[in-house]
DNA sequence: CCCCAGACGCAACTTCTTCGCATTAAGCTG
DNA sequence: CAGCTTAATGCGAAGAAGTTGCGTCTGGGG
């Protein structure tokens, strides 16, 4: 049902999905997300109602696989000199972003569609894509680096549980602990 | 909008709220969760559709309200003599519950309502109760015990992040090595 | 005992959701 | 490249859900 892998990959159905994508970005920032219906989603987008109704279930699956794509990351990310700094800059990047009331948003929602764990699976693969390219270029440079497992319940883990059910500040100061326990765990890998 | 605290506390109201979450909880189980609808539900609690869009304001709202009361613990963690294995067992009951479908389903639930946060912190203050519980028993012992965040962020956010968003067997093996490292982190009280 | 405010039932109305059927477009085969 | 097969879409009707105003009732307070 993740409307990604099951449709046609180019033609109709591609541009389809593209407009009600853009339909609900442009929605959502018009009107206030409580305000967006199936219908009016589907008529910005140029399509009737029960297309959006057989593509996506309903208004939760649609909104979830919106928020999976903004919750994207844009590229690789920047490189401080050392893993530390990456996870620093890295781990208060995430906790600004997701900690906004957009990102939060963002978070639920993804969370919310899809009982059949596609979505949420995606949000984790992507922070884990990331973490995983901090550690390859750590390791590069010969420096020991935790495993991916640590890194995500050390750093990631805390911060998520946060954002969803404590609201809490998350600073700098606080991503910075949670680093620093993280690097503490490191190891150099097998071959280095 | 959290119910309980805004509606009077006896008489007629009551009884509305309860026996509209006792029809929730029974046609869960009879129907199912997905064909749960808020007339279905009015019916079977004797009650109009009205009443529930005006005390919940939608399905939504009230799944999350039933769901909160679901993961209310049922009274004081057993006491197993020390604080690893209070925490490791406590630890591996709350995976073992949370990780079920209808656990996450509850969590899910609990997670859905109410943009403004009022039964997302219940969860963590539910979790975060237990385990002040089971501190304030240790250092009655005169055990080092760690802080309750070290305890939310070691051992409870790690167990919910792979519940959420990562579809993981959660182990007693996984679990003790949580508790593990967050009984390292333990400390003595100023006072003791 | 009476009054007031909040909560509820009722009913009409609007909007959303589902479904069958016809049509179109994409991918595939010869 | 023409024809075929199948999935996806549009359309419209029917059914279900959600919304709202108004009168009534219950529970708390004077």
């Amino acid at each position: 049902m993740s409307t990604q892998a099951t449709t046609r990959p180019g033609g109709r159905s591609a541009r389809v999905q593209q407009s009600v994508h853009q339909a609900v970005r442009d929605l959502e920032a018009e009107v206030g997300r409580s305000a967006l219906t199936v219908p009016l989603i589907a008529a910005r987008a140029g399509v009737t109602p029960s297309t959006v109704y057989r593509r996506w279930g309903d208004l939760r699956e649609l909104l979830s696989d919106v928020a999976v794509e903004r919750l994207r990351p844009d590229g690789a990310p920047t490189d401080h000199g050392s893993l530390r700094a990456d996870l620093e800059a890295w781990a208060a990047q995430f906790a600004e972003e997701m900690s906004s009331t957009a990102g939060r948003t963002y978070i639920r929602d993804a969370l919310l569609g899809d009982p059949e764990q596609g979505n949420a699976i995606r949000c984790s693969d992507y922070a884990a894509e990331q973490l995983k390219a901090l550690g390859m270029r750590a390791a590069g440079r010969g420096e020991a680096v935790p495993d991916l497992e640590t890194l995500l319940d050390v750093v990631v883990a805390p911060l998520m549980y946060r954002i969803l059910f404590r609201p809490s500040d998350l600073s700098t100061a606080y991503t910075d602990r949670l680093v620093a326990a993280a690097v503490g765990r490191s190891s150099l890998p097998p071959q280095a």
